[in-house]
RNA sequence: GGAGGGGUUCCCGAGUGGCCAAAGGGAUCAGACUGUAAAUCUGACGCGAAAGCUUCGGUGGUUCGAAUCCACCCCCCUCCA
């Protein structure tokens, strides 16, 4: 039953590290067995960073297992100190339970809940320690802990020895406070396997071993590895910032053009991460593009995966018609209903009125978020890389927007696709 | 509580009285080349169309002139008690 699974998994390089690993496979295999990993709170929505794990609970209930997605309302308090290079700026308890009532939510799109005996449950580790008094916690669980052993972590060392940063002991705690999770969840869903991303193997052996010594039980630990791209740069930023997983915080849109990006060197491990599609199928993918010429096929079999999987197939269509029409298609032949469209499917977009044009086009297209400051507007005009409905606009038409948005160039009467570089599109409905 | 080190533009990091909007690197943006790639090369990179305006932890002061000197304050780190 799984220790295909495990196979499978590790074709995929999504094993980094196991602890029990010779008693893994016929554990898995010997039945049903209750999983978790866990999610903390740190903003509004999970990011991409949070998909690898969030699929991987999916895959081990495709194998037969119960998963349970727990979402840190209380360690969320707290802050994971782990390989962080400086202290977290704590959020208030309100801030906290509002982003908790987020990301149980996004994490069930992920598993099935309604699945017999492997349905997923989504669980907070503040129902059990809210109530909890600091003697208790200090007597019971704290106890159990060897400073000598914590300050050991590689985790928490940069932290320790390095200059320049420190660690308050609220952060410290929180490695204990994962632990007593696991051993609650033990307790609680007979749990016996936590996954998490490399940077938890520290967390996880702390649960682990607080499991033994509260329930006498031996349980699992699983990491996965960091998501690293060929060229080094950290994976899921991008110059607009963290690629959410929350639409109305990253489009599906935006979603879908970020993974179209991926790099040659990744786009196929990332196949193997990000998606359902076999092995074999993925290699087959590989050696396609390879036999072919020019552009590869994968990134939009990867793109398509994912954006389906994060925002559904509406959201995919959304995405896919964008960039059919402004990367494929030409302009003039979008129907009215279809800029609206486009609008509605989240290409950034703003209503002006021509009474309200601003004196500059640096000032315009600034203010509709297409550049960061007037400067790089005039960067861009000045190099002929700002076009409104296909005609090129130059430096000295800053001083000269309505003639840059002419009425007669509109399409519809009210629209103007404008395009800064080679990628920045904005829809400009513009009104009288 | 004591001793010492430090806080510079997104990040790292130079800069100890004018030549500093502040070296260098990274990141980012734009151009060429391309596949809406990579690598490479070029330009931009506090804000502003410009005139000009605002920055070097904070507040005051010295000076014709301060990121640089002085005073006080805040924050971080290390060691000692």
């Amino acid at each position: 039953m799984s220790s295909a699974l495990l196979a499978d998994l590790r074709a995929r390089g999504l094993i980094f590290q196991i602890a029990g690993e010779d008693d893994l496979p016929a554990w898995l295999d010997g039945g049903v067995r209750t999983l978790y990993c866990g999610f903390d709170p740190t903003a509004d929505s999970l990011h991409i960073g949070s998909l690898v794990p969030l699929l991987m609970l999916r895959r081990f209930q495709l194998a037969g297992h119960k998963p349970l997605a727990l979402v840190g309302g209380a360690t969320g308090l707290i802050g994971d100190p782990s390989f962080k290079a400086q202290e977290r700026q704590l959020n208030t308890p309100e801030v906290v339970s509002g982003w908790v009532a987020k990301l149980q939510q996004q994490v069930s799109r992920f598993i099935e809940f309604d699945d017999g005996p492997v349905s997923a449950e989504v669980v907070n580790n503040l129902d059990w320690t809210a109530n909890m008094d600091v003697l208790t916690f200090l007597r019971d669980v704290g106890k159990h802990f060897s400073v000598n052993a914590m300050i050991q972590k590689e985790s928490v060392k940069q932290r320790i020895e390095r200059e320049g940063s420190g660690i308050s002991y609220t952060e410290f705690t929180y490695m204990i406070l994962q632990s007593f999770d696991f051993a609650e969840l033990n307790k609680r869903y007979d749990c016996t396997l936590q996954l998490g991303g490399s940077d938890q193997w520290g967390n996880i052996t702390g649960g682990i071993d607080l499991t033994r010594r509260l329930n006498g039980n031996q349980v699992f630990g699983l990491t996965m590895p960091l998501i690293t791209k060929a060229d080094g740069t950290k994976f899921g930023k991008t110059e607009s910032g963290t690629i959410w997983l929350d639409a109305a915080k990253t489009s599906p849109y935006a979603f879908y053009q970020f993974w179209l990006g991926c790099a040659d060197a990744d786009v196929y491990r990332f196949l193997k991460y990000f998606t359902f599609l076999e092995v074999d199928e993925i290699n087959e993918i590989e050696r396609a593009d390879a036999e072919r010429q020019g552009r590869p096929e994968a990134q939009a079999i990867l793109a398509q995966e994912v954006t389906r999987l994060v925002h559904g197939d509406e959201g995919l269509a959304a995405a896919q018609r964008i960039t059919e029409s402004l990367f494929s298609g030409s302009i003039e032949d979008l129907a009215e209903g279809d800029l609206a469209q486009l609008r509605q499917d989240g290409l950034p977009a703003s209503t002006v009125s021509r009474a309200d044009f601003p004196e500059t086009l640096t000032q315009m297209l600034t203010d509709a978020g297409m550049a960061g400051s007037g400067k790089q507007v005039k960067d861009a005009l000045g190099r002929n890389a700002v076009t409104v409905n296909n005609r090129s606009l130059g430096w000295e038409d800053n001083a000269r927007v309505a003639a840059s948005f002419e009425p007669s160039e509109a399409l519809h009467g009210r629209f103007y696709l404008c395009k800064l570089g080679k990628k920045k599109y904005h829809l400009f409905e513009i009104g009288a």
